[in-house]
DNA sequence: GCGAGTCTGTGCGACAACGCACATAGGCCC
DNA sequence: GGGCCTATGTGCGTTGTCGCACAGACTCGC
């Protein structure tokens, strides 16, 4: 697990994590400044539930390292994943929208670090009217194209498409090119059964595009996943990018 | 058509329109005066584009007696809805959460009326930071709700289901028991065949359930039409009310 | 190094939905 | 009333996914 082999540091000053959340580090000065006392610095572990369906989660986390998965599970038991978050977003936008409780669950999905917020400190965003809200919104906006996509790609697209997509959706969450995702795993976020992602997962080691082993998935040709995705990932991105562009303020670390 | 029934009165406080949209009979009195003046009483027609992808859209629109459906096209065409919009919300949350345009669409599924409200307008609520946010906040989560809950279904449940899930969600935005709406139309929505819904629907009709003919669905029996459908009826539905709660204040019509 | 548990690969029948082609039938207009 | 368009019903072979059963293979702990 990446995660046990970080030192657990509660106090947010007294590190230097290079790659950060990036919903934290487009924050303006002022703001970061009033968050940072409150902001802890906690690991994530693999099968967690940071949001369980119909309570009201204590903490928005803005994972760093560790990707999170939104997944909605029927009355029998079948699920489905509707978006994934990373060091690209925040769970937990149901604080400031009001709600509370949310009709689903948030899941570690891999394992990693993440900053917690308290959920007070979220709902007074809202109040402030400033920078932040404004961040969140847009934020809100991109994972509402997510989540409607990914409902149109459930009904359109092959196992074998929504594979691809949904492996590039980690891979740009984590860097590197190495997953830890099983393949019965990968057949709950996809709603499929595991058979199901096994044909797929062949299909692609026997195209030289991955190398899957126990739980280890290497990519070995990134392109060739893309062409074999479906165009969702594609879309996905390019939305994710428009609202939330990169060239937000870099923030300074100690 | 319902919407050619009535005059096209463009001043809000001329007519007494008994069936009015929810958020705006929700909103307190100082929020209420300040929107009068820009709301446009607007007829809407079936087939009418409200919101083009890529585009910002001008309005935001508050239905009362029409139905908008939001559908996202793929590549090669095929679509799929992922929420409806009766009298019951708002077309264009995009305008407030400060993305623009979207990447979907948005289209009269059902003639009627509604409020049509200018994009500048409902910016500013955003700056304000008031009750009308806050109101505008909970039913972007109820919405979000309901986006993640038909990805599910259209992964889980069969066009049985789904066909009954959808001809309940029309029949509470609209009142009555009959729906004007062909089985391409049913098709499109669902992102199925013609002929799937022809067939479910004729399982429904042999039943009892409804009575279909060319367009026009009159409903028989809604507690059947209830127990054929999927848990995501129900399961929206009363999202919607714990978010929306009806004991908001009611507006009083000149 | 042996057993238990986990992860992955395989085979096969069932079924839902698809794609296509075409038949029927209601409504509308000249 | 005849022609045209739209909406619905039907048949049939194909495909993708499911459900189940089970076999190998790797890993870890004792």
């Amino acid at each position: 697990m990446q995660s046990t082999e970080r030192p657990l540091n509660t106090h947010p000053d007294e590190h230097g994590e290079p790659r950060q959340n990036q919903l934290l580090s487009a924050l303006p000065d002022a703001d970061w400044q009033r968050w940072l006392p409150q902001l802890e610095w906690v690991p994530l572990y693999a099968g967690q539930l940071l949001c369980e369906y119909g309570k009201t989660p204590a903490y928005a986390f803005f994972p760093t390292t560790a990707i999170v998965s939104l997944t909605y599970t029927t009355e029998d038991g079948a699920s489905a994943e509707f978006a994934v978050v990373g060091n690209d977003g925040v769970v937990g936008i149901s604080l400031f929208m009001g709600g509370g409780a949310t009709s689903s669950q948030a899941v570690v999905q891999s394992a990693g670090m993440a900053w917690s917020l308290p959920a007070h400190a979220v709902n007074a965003e809202v109040e402030r009217a400033g920078a932040v809200l404004t961040m969140l919104l847009r934020y809100t906006q991109a994972m509402m194209a997510q989540v409607a996509q990914t409902g149109a790609c459930n009904r359109h697209h092959s196992i074998d498409q929504q594979l691809c997509r949904r492996l590039l959706m980690g891979l740009d969450r984590l860097g590197g090119d190495e997953l830890v995702m099983t393949q019965e795993a990968a057949a709950q976020l996809l709603g499929v059964r595991r058979e199901g992602v096994t044909a797929a997962a062949l299909k692609l080691q026997h195209a030289g595009v991955i190398r899957y082993h126990r739980g280890h998935i290497e990519v070995l040709d990134r392109n060739l996943l893309e062409e074999r995705s479906c165009e969702c990932y594609g879309a996905a991105k390019r939305e994710h990018l428009r609202l939330m562009p990169k060239s937000a303020p870099m923030r300074m670390w100690s």
